[in-house]
DNA sequence: CAAAGGACTTATCATATGATAAATAATCAT
DNA sequence: ATGATTATTTATCATATGATAAGTCCTTTG
């Protein structure tokens, strides 16, 4: 038997919604721990999603290829939940992949029996329905952005709200991810 | 006691998750019917959103200003669920109105209410989170489209997977749902 | 029916962003 | 360290979309 950290998971659910004791124990048995180096593939293409992730360190995207161009989707770092969505909700290959973008370090929580730990433990489906609330919101947040700002809008309210993500990701993500090609944000970048 | 007709609802709940028949009566009680005129707000810019809505008939739109402009963030037609989740899932007024764009027959869901009812209720609670699962879905679904899409590609996967809203809507509530002035929206029509 | 307003299209010109290419700069592997 | 990738910037030209204006068509209303 070995021991799995998940004190950073449980820290980060107590800010959402505290569960009982034995709630965390059943949640723990269904975590496993997983590294990955940067540049690394959590998860390929084509495969459907049956995890969800938990970053304790480091950092990831989610990226698909357009007509071969490398698209970021999203990003997530330590103490974000990240999975794709339109995978694990529906039951089909995703044509997304999920990418390591430093050295990163995972709890990987197995959907298939959260689901069913759900019929059990009601405080574990309200802990991720408000996580899913949050990140749906987060997500028609977004469309209003990409539906009417500028390029140069969405660039600066990035570096307002998420300035580390600047850091840590190279630009030519940042710039896929805020629906621009990498010229386009060096360009908006480069006006004072 | 004035009778509210629920079949549709319960009829379209049967396909996301049948809940106990107890649990339908107790969904039943927070459940009020409401008509408006076509061109009627629902909710007003400025509310905080407690209330879920179920489209029984004709149409809403979900939309907002940006410095003047009209800007259509979502439509729904019967038998869909309407709420601005910007402002229901995090308690704060809302930017966005809720409008008819045709006469239109809506149940309203007390949201308070039916969060209570997710304590004693599971059934319901796991109904509501598939219901939300599905709407984040399409919001990241919508994310890729309005990404690196050409307008042109958006509006022709909109005739594609929901001709019926170009039938039933002005064409300057499309535009702005692509991300386009009604101007371009023509332009692209326009061509062929 | 007539008038008025709203919806939609068409045309012209302006501009933000894309495509491509080339030059630096930074990072990585041996 | 050295060379080889990879990331970023800068420049030029092309293009899709925006802004504005004008005109047509349709709908509403008195």
């Amino acid at each position: 038997m070995i021991f799995l950290d998940v004190q950073e998971l449980f820290s980060q659910i107590e800010t959402i919604h505290p569960i009982i004791p034995v709630s965390e124990k059943a949640l723990s048995t269904i975590c496993r721990g997983v590294i990955f180096s940067k540049g690394k593939n959590v998860q390929e293409i084509g495969h459907t999603c049956k995890t969800i992730y938990f970053v304790k360190k480091g950092g990831v995207r989610i990226y698909y290829f357009k007509e071969a161009t490398d698209i970021t989707e999203s990003f997530e770092f330590e103490n974000a939940f990240v999975a794709r969505a339109e995978s694990l909700f529906t039951g089909k290959p995703s044509r997304k992949a999920i990418q390591a973008i430093e050295d990163t370090t995972l709890i990987a929580i197995d959907s298939n029996k959260l689901f069913k730990l759900f019929d059990t433990h009601h405080d574990l489906e309200r802990l991720f329905r408000k996580i899913i609330e949050t990140s749906y919101v987060n997500t028609v947040n977004r469309i209003e952005s990409l539906q009417f700002n500028t390029a140069e809008e969405r660039y600066k309210a990035l570096l307002k709200d998420a300035p580390d993500v600047l850091k840590r990701v190279p630009l030519k993500h940042v710039a896929s991810y805020l629906g621009i090609t990498q010229v386009s944000l060096s360009r908006i970048r480069g006006i004072k």
